[in-house]
RNA sequence: GCUCCGAUGGUGUAGUCCGGCCAAUCAUAUUGCCCUCUCACGGCAAUGACCAGGGUUCGAAUCCCUGUCGGAGCACCA
């Protein structure tokens, strides 16, 4: 049996024994999730995301595919990624953000069981439109849109509402073929003209857009769907049965039921969750903005530690794993919800803290001169891990600290794996390494670099870039390593050099 | 204007369907103490919430009504 699916498990336990089937599912219900069950989960459960392609990905994209993900493992699953990218002019697809995405959802720890892409499957909708127009449910209108919103909004069919199917067929394959330019005709489902909820009335299926479509495949096609009819006969043919969206499309179920009532369809179960808000970002969490921002010039681009993308705390050395589990604790509720980042940071830090090596790096240090002692300091590379050894730091004579640290004249501080010293008039004189110092009389224990020989290095931050001296072993470091600056913070290596450049995790 | 939806501590969440076990869970944040040659990690403790008002009931976070606040849709965007 080790070879089945937990679903297919639990079926063979249903014939062969099922009470202990029974007592399988109260186990289950005794474990804990942080997401909510699912309904209707004895058929399989095939979820998708359907990013618009038209930008990177930046934090709220995450919930998606970590949701998504999350509940693909726990039901053993499908995950769909469908690119809905059916609007070539407001909306248009950037071609750089599809593997962006794919990437995005890598770094996140999941992978798509399915890639589609709704510009390669037109024919598709032609066809489900077509069949829809014979079975009387959409006919083409050539209304302009603020005419029939007046008309739709006092309740009122427009004359094209009662053409007869064969006309319709017509004219929706002369949009196919072109022959309208953008806003001469449209395809119309017929709902409800006096649905008490204007939202549902008459909606359209596909509109003419003249702007051709940036990818090769589909640049020839002009009448293209739009997301409701698009999404919703996606779903059905890809077999979705669990649908997460969020609040802003809450009346899509209730449009696209119009059309599965005419295919004799089952609606799958739909889940609406509220806006995500991302606090201690100045920058917006809206793909728009974020690329405005670096067309300006204010953000260096997507992968700017200031900007709230993917790209950016994925530089910083953030985990993937990190931000899902943050995601998951958000949960699906239908009102809005902020995100703390302090709880993506609890989350890393977990994750990296028994891995990253110990390193010094002083900010805007201050040249002391330092009088006698050893001439090196032995901190240890991670205080849990004394097996991990003790780093070689130099004392040529003089030592930078943090201007804060300059303990006042003739008070000590305790240079850490080096020793005590006390602030004389120019420098520092060393007055020996009896802990004592520190365990009993509140010596303050800091951090420092060589004045000479250490590593010059450029922290970059949310705030900005800080520079200053790492201590020589840093060099030893490679690119990517996640490092814990002391009493500085967590710091991903992004390169070494003449200036070696990290990214600020977090403290 | 029409139509939907929501409201538990700073943040998120459990509990709400099937009222009592809830003087409300867990996480994070904050503060204090302990540990420590880091202000990291770890340990302990404290602070902190059922939107308001009515009603039903022996009993309401949970059911009903009204109000308040907030969100969303009424696009040839997704």
């Amino acid at each position: 049996m080790n070879g089945l699916s937990d679903a297919e498990r639990r079926d063979e336990l249903a014939t062969l024994a099922p009470e202990k089937l029974a007592e399988l599912e109260s186990e289950d219900e005794g474990e804990e999730h942080p997401l909510p069950d699912l309904s209707n989960v004895e058929d399989g459960v095939v979820m998708r995301a359907a990013p618009n392609p038209n930008g990177p990905w930046h934090l709220g994209h995450a919930r998606m595919p970590a949701v998504i993900g999350t509940y693909k493992e726990r039901y053993d699953g499908r995950f769909i990624c469908r690119f809905d990218d059916t609007d070539p002019e407001t909306k248009r697809p950037d071609l750089e953000a599809y593997d962006a995405i794919l990437d995005a959802i890598d770094y996140l720890g999941f992978e798509p069981d399915t890639v589609l892409r709704a510009s390669d499957r037109l024919e598709t909708y032609y066809d489900h439109a077509r069949e829809l127009i014979d079975r009387g449910g959409a006919y083409t209108c050539s209304c302009p849109g603020a005419e029939f919103s007046e008309l739709k909004n006092a309740g009122e069919a427009c004359p094209h509402r009662e053409k007869d199917p064969e006309q319709t067929r017509e004219e929706f394959e002369a949009m196919i073929d072109g022959e309208y330019s953008a806003g001469e005709m449209t395809l119309r489902v017929r709902t409800d003209i006096t649905h008490k909820n204007p939202a549902l009335r008459d909606w359209v299926a596909f509109r003419m857009i003249d702007r051709p479509h940036p990818r090769e495949a589909a640049s020839d096609y002009r009448c293209w769907p739009m997301l409701d009819f698009q999404s919703g006969v996606d779903d059905h043919l890809t077999g979705v049965t669990h649908i997460i969206r969020g609040i802003d499309l809450q009346d899509s179920a209730k449009r696209q039921r119009f059309v599965y009532d005419y295919f004799d369809w089952e609606y799958p179960e739909v889940v609406h969750w509220g806006h995500v808000q991302v606090d201690e970002y100045d920058v917006s969490l809206s793909t728009s903005t974020i690329k405005e921002l670096i067309d300006e010039g204010k953000l260096d681009g997507w992968d700017d530690p200031r900007a709230p993308t993917l790209a950016s705390l994925r530089r910083r050395g953030i985990r993937g794993q990190a931000i899902v589990d943050a995601m998951i604790e958000l949960g699906t509720s239908t009102s809005n919800v902020e995100l703390s980042m302090s709880a993506v940071y609890a989350n890393n830090r977990d994750l990296i803290d028994d891995g990253a090596d110990r390193h010094f790096f002083v900010r805007d240090g201050v040249e002391m001169a330092v009088d006698g002692g050893p001439d090196a300091g032995h901190p240890p590379v991670h205080p849990e891990h004394e097996e991990r050894g003790r780093r070689d730091v130099p004392v040529p004579g003089a030592v930078l600290v943090e201007p804060a640290d300059v303990p006042p004249t003739g008070e000590r501080v305790w240079l850490k794996g080096f020793g005590c010293v006390r602030h004389v008039d120019d420098g520092f004189t060393y007055v020996g390494d009896d802990i004592a110092a520190v365990r009993e009389e509140d010596v303050p224990v800091i951090h420092w670099a060589p004045a000479e020989g250490g590593v010059p290095l450029r922290l970059r931050t949310t705030d900005g870039d800080v520079t200053g001296v790492a201590e020589p072993a840093l060099a030893d470091a490679a690119v990517d390593d996640v490092v814990q600056f002391e009493r500085v913070g967590f710091a991903r290596i992004d390169a070494l050099g003449d200036e070696a450049v990290a990214y600020f995790t977090h403290e």
